[in-house]
DNA sequence: ATTTATTTTTAGATATGTCTAAATTTATTT
DNA sequence: AAATAAATTTAGACATATCTAAAAATAAAT
């Protein structure tokens, strides 16, 4: 049995590695977590001696297989628990983090197969992220939020993750419906702002809105 | 904020109190909490430097104001969510308190309001237990232990007071759950023990048993 | 009222997880 | 290639929560 810390760093490792091919470094996972570099090198020595992650001083962290295991679980309960929030406890989407970063801790899997039967086995999460499988998997879906898509590319409007009217009237103006083509050509770096251009009409997209438009990448 | 073992004495010491008006001792809280007694003299120090109980070297410990508001949200917090995983996720009554031992450690009053709200104001939780209040009082029923009940009446069972496996899985095997309708004869000197009948059937109930059973008097 | 037994507390260890500061390794400049 | 900068690890401390063994206080028995 894994102690939350433990879970939380293994957690960490995976979203990173999620992130980019390489290894992961101490000071991306201490940035990560908000926390001391010193700190993270002393919670690696510990997986490592758990067999959870492979772990080359000064190089670098991957998770192996048991250690993903571990990470894409706490993941899937944490989805989970995102989705019961919001669609039974009626939280708003931006609000329900925090206490999943909680939920996700508890042990069982009893607990978690229930929870999705009564969720009816729901494939994504209130923000959109697809929830991993029971098995383990994360399926792999052409499914992205605007704010994380590669710049130079087209798309089509799947969705959004945030139903508030100030939010649906504004897409209205910028004509984003369902559907709608996009063509994605970059990101700024300042903001994370992204310049698309719909109907042949450009535009400058915040990443506050970005965050809530699910793409289909073409 | 408190730690969750910190949440847990405080929980202990409660349930302690409610079964007697002494002060609690350091060894019952010990024998409670399956720990031992200088663990607890360690934990009741600290719990004092927070102001959080009464604590008298030798004589015992009870909850002050603070302590006690603390401890009924977490009794509070529990039956909530042991009413929720009985009536929406459909888990037995008697699997329930290892899950919500975990759950009632969650730290978000939104989280337990919406709860309360989702499951529709309930007042008992499934085995029986009045659910404490948000304002923290612990409303008073008519019920009595069978241990204290009076001789040849008739009563039905409304909820039990431990929680543990055994015990629930004894009871099942007695053909005792929430809702049956129970024959008090008489009480042994010797031992305590009650005799009562179910669907026609005699049986001699411990003490020890008896005294974890609540009846509804008719 | 002593002695004995029980209960409770303290002392000293251990494990987890964190920190700052110093040392070490690796990467980057010049 | 040597010097400098950056990243990482180690050393040593501290807080939490637990334990066993020993000491101290209280309760029970003679």
């Amino acid at each position: 049995m894994n102690t939350f810390a433990e879970e939380n760093y293994l957690k960490a490792i995976l979203s990173l590695s999620l992130q980019s091919e390489e290894l992961v470094s101490t000071n991306s996972i201490a940035s990560e977590m908000t926390t001391s570099a010193a700190s993270v090198s002393d919670m690696l020595k510990k997986l490592q001696e758990k067999k959870l992650i492979i772990y080359k001083k000064y190089k670098g962290v991957a998770l192996n297989k048991q250690g993903k295991s571990i990470a894409v679980n706490i993941l899937r309960k944490h989805r989970l628990w995102e989705t019961f929030l919001v669609r039974k406890l009626d939280f708003n989407w931006e609000e329900v983090h925090d206490v999943a970063e909680q939920l996700e801790h508890i042990k069982s899997e009893e607990l978690i197969d229930k929870l999705d039967s009564f969720l009816n086995y729901p494939k994504f999460d209130p923000h959109g992220e697809v929830i991993p499988t029971k098995e383990g998997t994360i399926p792999q879906t052409d499914r992205v939020l605007l704010s994380e898509i590669e710049e130079n590319t087209n798309g089509i409007v799947l969705g959004v993750t945030l139903d508030e009217t100030s939010f649906l009237q504004y897409l209205n103006k910028l004509e984003i419906e369902i559907g709608t083509e996009i063509q994605i050509f970059d990101r700024i770096d300042f903001d994370k702002s992204v310049n698309i251009s719909i109907n042949n009409k450009k535009q400058n997209i915040s990443n506050e809105l970005a965050k809530h438009l699910l793409i289909k990448n073409k």
